[in-house]
DNA sequence: ATGGGAATGAAAATCATTTTCATTTGTGCT
DNA sequence: AGCACAAATGAAAATGATTTTCATTCCCAT
């Protein structure tokens, strides 16, 4: 596993905190920072290991990356225009733990996604 | 715009209601159906736009097509076997509606998975 | 300085999906 | 049947994101 390059995070922090692989090496690349398209996925995929930034999908199966806060939380994302309202997610932490002891599951975890359009939108 | 080829149909029916256009592609070779990929997938989109099924993104980001007004579920999978159980989500249902009309989001949809060891592994 | 492991990036490989385009098929009309 | 024309089909090429390969460069501890 190789670390990540810190230029690639403070790239994605200067996007707006929300961009694809594509744009962030884009973007350094008008810039005028010297760095290797393989780098920029590298550095993403440990970024997402170490939980710092998490992964989406655009409706064109592009993936995003997002800052994140590490406090376990879910998304509501705006399939417009890509908003995203951190949520929190009680009733699924409970429905998880539920139905994993009902089916003898352990060590469950467990992702939840809701998408839909903004009211701008 | 071309119409679907209905075997696409019986096929995505078949496999549970659930599948890539690889995999229904796949399947119809399995049973000796003469098709085309691209017909698979020109039939796929014209199935979407008829909102006869719809489309979601597996976590690698292929797309998968489903039956709409298939009964809904979610999944618990063994991260050790690959094992599934199909789940009850109502609790999930209630959140997500909460939640969407919280932030004024309307079509909404959502993806929700449990994972974790089955009772076996 | 030197040896070894980590990081880098160019180029090739992969893989789903879309586009092109020539061929086949279906349908209505004479 | 014979013809015209539109729709459907699918093989092959193109596209585009992501991953893999692999040779080179960096970094650091001895
Ligand atoms: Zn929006
Ligand atoms: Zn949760
Ligand atoms: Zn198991
Ligand atoms: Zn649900």
């Amino acid at each position: 596993m190789s670390r990540s390059n810190p230029r690639v995070l403070s790239t994605l922090e200067r996007a707006g905190g929300f961009a694809s692989a594509q744009e962030i090496y884009r973007l350094m690349q008008r810039e005028g920072e010297s760095i290797g398209l393989t780098t920029v996925y590298r550095s993403l995929q440990s970024l997402v290991n170490d939980k710092i930034v998490d992964v989406l999908r655009r409706d064109d199966g592009e993936a995003i990356y997002r800052l994140c806060g590490d406090a376990h939380h879910h998304h509501l994302v705006c399939k417009g225009c890509g908003d995203t309202v951190e949520i929190e997610g009680g009733a699924i932490e409970k429905w998880a733990k539920v139905m994993a002891e009902e089916h003898g599951f352990r060590e469950v975890g467990h992702t939840a996604e809701i998408f839909g359009l903004c009211s701008k939108c």
